[in-house]
DNA sequence: ATGGCGCATCCAATGCGA
């Protein structure tokens, strides 16, 4: 199975770059954050003509995620139990089951600054998460992918002295996502394309891409099962680069069918 | 080459992002 999670910045302006992108990349699972669209209005038929079916969960103007796919999409959820709202609950998680994998596309709150009402929201909205987890690992393999706003670790931005004082790499951020990988979950770190660093995310103003200062954010924590199966995980830094690109580039991992584990580990297109 | 904010919204000034 090919997985991939990406989050688009407005599923509608991203359109005929995320249709180029699926039918070349041909992810069998894509977790989507920040469509910016209510789940009527998805783009259903256009990604449908490509043999995707969607899980989409919108509200309108900001958030927004979906999960596509084409190898079936099961028991969909949106939202979860006892989730935090700011104040009102957010389209932040849909889930579904996919060929037997749980697939969670999550969009977790920013946080704004760390004194803002918004950051404990963050930490509120991580711990539900977390409780809501708890419940479906106990189904099967599972995997959470999205943008998750927190760099685990200082070299997962570009210069930590900046970020000092900053969200996304707090100690109660990165103690919130510890906690997810206490409950079982495996951090599947890509393979950059380019570079020392797995970045996944560029601001898009002053050169921040060409000068390859960007954030690793966007993660994919998979079940121990799952995780024993990942042949390869790369991040798609081509579709970061040229016209009208999201400020995010997908994150691709390939896992091994039947429960064997990889022989030959390949990262990249 | 990878290029210097972009998106959504009662349409234009503002909220939001990280």
């Amino acid at each position: 199975m090919r997985l991939a999670t990406w989050n688009v910045n407005s599923v509608k302006a991203r359109l005929p770059r995320l249709l180029d992108w699926l039918a070349t990349t041909r992810p069998d699972v894509l977790c989507l954050q920040e469509t910016k669209c209510a789940a009527t209005a998805f783009p259903t038929a256009e990604v449908g003509e490509l043999g995707y079916t969607v899980a989409a969960h919108g509200d309108g103007r900001w958030n927004g995620v979906a999960v596509l796919s084409r190898v079936g999409l099961d028991d969909v959820t949106r939202g979860f139990r006892d989730e935090p709202g700011f104040p009102d609950p957010e389209a932040r998680a849909v889930a579904a089951t996919c060929a037997g994998v749980r697939v969670w596309s999550v969009y977790v709150p920013n946080g704004r600054t760390p004194d803002s009402p918004h950051f404990l929201y963050k930490l509120t909205w991580l711990a539900a998460l977390r409780d809501a987890l708890a419940d479906d690992l106990a189904r099967g393999p599972l995997a959470v992918c999205g943008d998750f706003n927190v760099a685990p670790t200082d070299a997962d931005v570009w210069d930590p002295a900046l970020f000092v004082g900053s969200t996304h790499v707090t100690p109660p951020e990165r103690e919130a996502l510890a906690e997810l990988r206490r409950l079982g979950l495996t951090d599947v770190v890509p393979t950059p394309m380019k570079g020392p660093h797995p970045y996944t995310y560029w601001d898009y103003r002053a050169g921040m891409f060409h000068q390859n200062k960007g954030m690793r954010i966007d993660l994919v924590y998979a079940s121990g099962d799952l995780a024993a199966l990942v042949g390869g995980a790369y991040v798609d830094r081509e579709a970061r680069k040229g016209k009208g690109p999201s400020d995010h580039a997908p994150i691709v991992v390939d896992l091994t069918e039947g429960g064997t584990p990889p022989t030959a580990p390949a990262a990249g297109p």
